[in-house]
DNA sequence: AATTGTATACGAATAAAATCGTACGTTTGT
DNA sequence: ACAAACGTACGATTTTATTCGTATACAATT
């Protein structure tokens, strides 16, 4: 039998799988308009990427209607899992903490976002013991 | 007068650069065989990629000696923060911390790890006070 | 000196991603 | 009813990245 497919967004995609996580039940209309806030593209170009995610299975959509809604079917958390996993290994040689101090350093956290990763720590730490 | 060129290495260049960073002066027979642990493709494809990387000014290279001598320009860190900050905008919305929290729940970082990064954090924070 | 091994150079093929033109059907407003 | 606006479909093109074949030069070995 036929396996499930591995699923690999490219960037353009995960540009348009972002949109759709906040997004659920949108047009391409919408994702375009909100698309176009950042960057340059023709609508046909947005419905033609979308038409490509629907067949790799990365989107669900509903053609009851004249005018296509669009869902995302890959997991937001899984999806951003995979990039970030991604980005350790291939960049930072394995090390989730090198890059995470990286990410930090070179970012602007507000001090609520960084009790937030602490106390985050703290949670993990207790876990372990 | 021409500007400076922004750099971006593509994925194939960042296993290249990776293996520079580690090996100054390496050859393209050191860079190659290298890659060979983790990866197939042909010598000249690698010697390709180099001279490709050398005219885009990721590299340096000294010809004095018929073999070629390669360096990397751009910086481990820099180039680090870049890749950091393209997923965080493209994945995670801008948010570094959403970032931060999803690789340290999906990653094994040791509680030594752990501690580096609260220390960092406090760093931070007292910085900005 | 002739052969073999190891270099670089570089054009061209292949692959993958992104973009767009154009055809064509359905709504909507007048 | 008709035109304008808006929607999907989809082939073709363009762009970017990757891979490799082949030419050529030099050094080492026999």
């Amino acid at each position: 039998m036929k396996s499930i497919k591995k699923l690999k967004p490219t960037d353009s995609e995960l540009e348009i799988l972002t949109i759709l996580w906040e997004n659920k039940n949108a047009t391409v209309r919408q994702v375009h308009d909100e698309l176009s806030k950042t960057k340059e593209a023709g609508y046909t170009t947005t419905l033609k990427l979308m038409q490509i995610m629907h067949e790799k299975g990365l989107v669900d959509r509903n053609t009851d209607s004249k005018i296509h809604l669009y869902n995302p079917i890959v997991e937001k958390e899984k999806t951003q899992l995979q990039f970030v996993n991604k980005l350790i290994a291939n960049v930072f040689a394995g090390s989730a903490t090198t890059m995470v101090l990286q990410a930090l350093g070179g970012n602007t956290a507000t001090v609520d976002e960084l009790n937030q990763i602490e106390a985050f720590i703290n949670n993990l730490k207790n876990k372990t013991t």
